[in-house]
RNA sequence: GGUCCCUUCGUCUAGUGGUUAGGACGCAAGGUUUUCAUCCUUGAAACAGGAGUUCGAUUCUCCUAGGGACUGCCA
């Protein structure tokens, strides 16, 4: 192959929302394109027409504008005049491939019933068998292979007689085997193989199969980099090429390990968000009885989506684990990416969505807090609020959990944690706090080391713990233990407001 | 069942024919912090098993076991 322009695809199928791991795949081509300055081409693999679902082309598409991947063909892309195609299999025509198939004798017509090729499957598993539509048994079926006469075929074709078309595996076995960019060398058998239906007169459509090995032809695709649930059929891609005559410019795969539930068995799967309370898509998907969640909504910022994404099968070989995006397309090579499936883990998952949290200015965070101040009430000045995120931010994983790390910055606690109470307000406390009151009244410099100083001075004078003493003064202000630098928070609550909450505390706690 | 793929701490992983097998998440302990969190230090924690090749294998080969994917007129 001498150097093509590397061109990759995307090429969801239209079910659903796109689930993580589709996301992942997504992200690998994209940065793989990148990196080689290629194009990364959406492609909607609609030819399942039973299977369309409303919807989910905008959900696709939403899903990578927020996770950033720029798309450069595709649905949703505008086009240059001229350069108008359609990425959706649907509107492509396949007709001529599924005839020049059955010409060179690659492909035959097939008119078994679905029905009874499930009684066949049937039979087989009470015998503990599968059935296998293969080079063994297409003989004794019902299909133009079986049929001497080709004018009865075209007969039962014009008579409106369903059908299907199928790829005809060698009668005599051949060893196929091709060059995996993560796995190396893959081998198979022809004779383990089944002659897959690659196209479809119900309604008119190509499977799977022969649409995507054509587009990828069509559209120059030079490496295939897809899921490894794929790598059972990529024997058929590469035969496929062959009997099509475009073994010179077939792409070279590329398959991905798969992401693996956080505990037990098996794939991840839709229904493990619910179970283990992280989300499974990248946006929020309506769901007949609910929604599914989607990282966007639970607070995850896109970049740690990506980032975490990223690291799922694939790694720099440094220790280097926080990336942009941009570092990411620098960094990404196919040979670097693990055979072995990775188990999800959503722990590190809100780690990473804290490391790009606290990363993130003060400036940027207070404006996507300020949305829910503003629910609450609270109309404060970006200033502020960015002072605030900046005291607190290393506390949180989310910017939904912000509020509750600093909401004492915006109003007076309305209540006070028992513990707290328990262990800090005794003794001469009470008495110690109003007696501060007309001190601090006193306090014109409203400073945070002058203010210190102040209550050290009390505290010294009435012979008192200064760790008890603050810590009641911080039940006071706060409403309970937590919290960033008391006389910081003091200072920026003002006097007025800390003299407040001070009578307050004497008045409530009991 | 058949075909194919995979196998380093609980999890994500680095790594090499000779290493104290490294990092991260999580967990535990201690320290700093007037408290919580952060932060710092420390700790527990892995080469699936068995043969072979070799002076020496976690590393190379084979076998076994385990895990996974596929096995549709789905993608």
């Amino acid at each position: 192959m001498t150097t093509r322009k590397v061109r990759v695809r995307f090429a969801p199928s239209p079910t659903g929302p796109l689930h993580i791991g589709g996301v992942r795949t997504a992200l690998f081509n994209y940065l793989f394109a990148k990196k080689h300055g290629g194009d990364f081409i959406l492609r909607i693999e609609d030819t399942d027409s039973t299977r369309f679902v409303e919807g989910a082309e905008e959900y696709i598409n939403e899903s990578m504008r927020w996770l950033g991947m720029k798309v450069d063909e595709g649905v949703g892309v505008r086009h240059k005049k001229g350069h108008q195609r359609s990425y959706r299999q649907s509107k492509r025509s396949y007709k001529q491939y599924v005839d020049k198939l059955i010409k060179s004798g690659h492909a035959y017509y097939a008119f078994d019933t679905p029905e009874s090729l499930e009684k066949l499957r049937e039979r087989a598993e009470s015998r503990k068998e599968k059935f296998s539509y293969d080079v063994k048994t297409r003989r004794q079926l019902d299909n133009s292979l079986n049929i001497e006469d080709k004018r009865f075929v075209h007969q039962r074709i014009n008579n409106g007689e369903p059908y299907v078309v199928r790829f005809k595996m060698p009668e005599k076995n051949e060893e196929i085997y091709f060059d995996d960019l993560v796995r190396g060398r893959v081998h198979f058998q022809t004779y383990n193989l089944d002659d897959k239906v690659i196209y479809k007169s119900s309604d008119n459509l190509p499977t799977y199969h022969l649409a995507n090995v054509t587009d990828d032809y069509r559209m120059g695709i030079t490496h295939v980099i897809r899921g490894e649930e794929w790598l059972p059929s990529a024997p058929l891609h590469v035969m496929l090429y062959r009997a099509l005559n475009w073994e010179d410019t077939m792409p070279q795969f590329a398959h991905l390990p798969l992401i693996l539930k956080p505990t037990g068995k098996g794939k991840l799967s839709k229904r493990d968000g619910d179970k283990g309370g992280f989300p499974v898509f990248p946006l929020n998907w309506q769901l007949e009885d609910g929604i599914a969640a989607g990282y966007r909504e639970s607070g995850y910022f896109p970049e740690a989506v990506v980032n975490l994404l990223a690291l799922l099968g694939w790694n720099p070989g440094t220790e280097q684990e926080l990336f942009s995006m941009d570092e990411l397309i620098q960094l990404f090579s196919i040979e670097r990416v693990n055979k072995s499936g990775a188990r999800f883990d959503p722990d590190k998952a809100r780690w990473f969505n804290q490391q790009h949290l606290v990363r993130k200015s003060n400036e940027e965070l207070a404006k996507l807090f300020q949305a829910e101040l503003k629910e609450r009430g609270h109309e404060r000045e970006n200033g502020y609020v960015s002072e605030v995120v900046g005291l607190v931010k290393e506390r949180v994983n989310f910017v939904s959990e912000l509020w509750e790390q600093c909401s004492f910055f915006f109003e007076a606690p309305v209540e006070y944690d028992g513990k707290v109470v328990k262990k800090r307000w005794k003794g001469d406390v009470p008495a110690f706090m109003t007696e501060l009151v007309p001190v601090l009244e006193q306090l014109d410099n409203w400073q945070a080391d002058a203010i210190k100083a102040t209550i050290a001075e009390q505290i010294e004078a009435k012979e008192l713990g200064f760790g008890l003493v603050m810590n009641a003064f911080r039940l006071a202000l706060v409403g309970g233990g937590f919290g960033p630098d008391l006389m910081t928070i003091a200072e920026m609550i003002g006097k007025e407001e800390t003299i407040q909450r001070l009578k307050a505390a004497v008045e409530n706690i009991r």
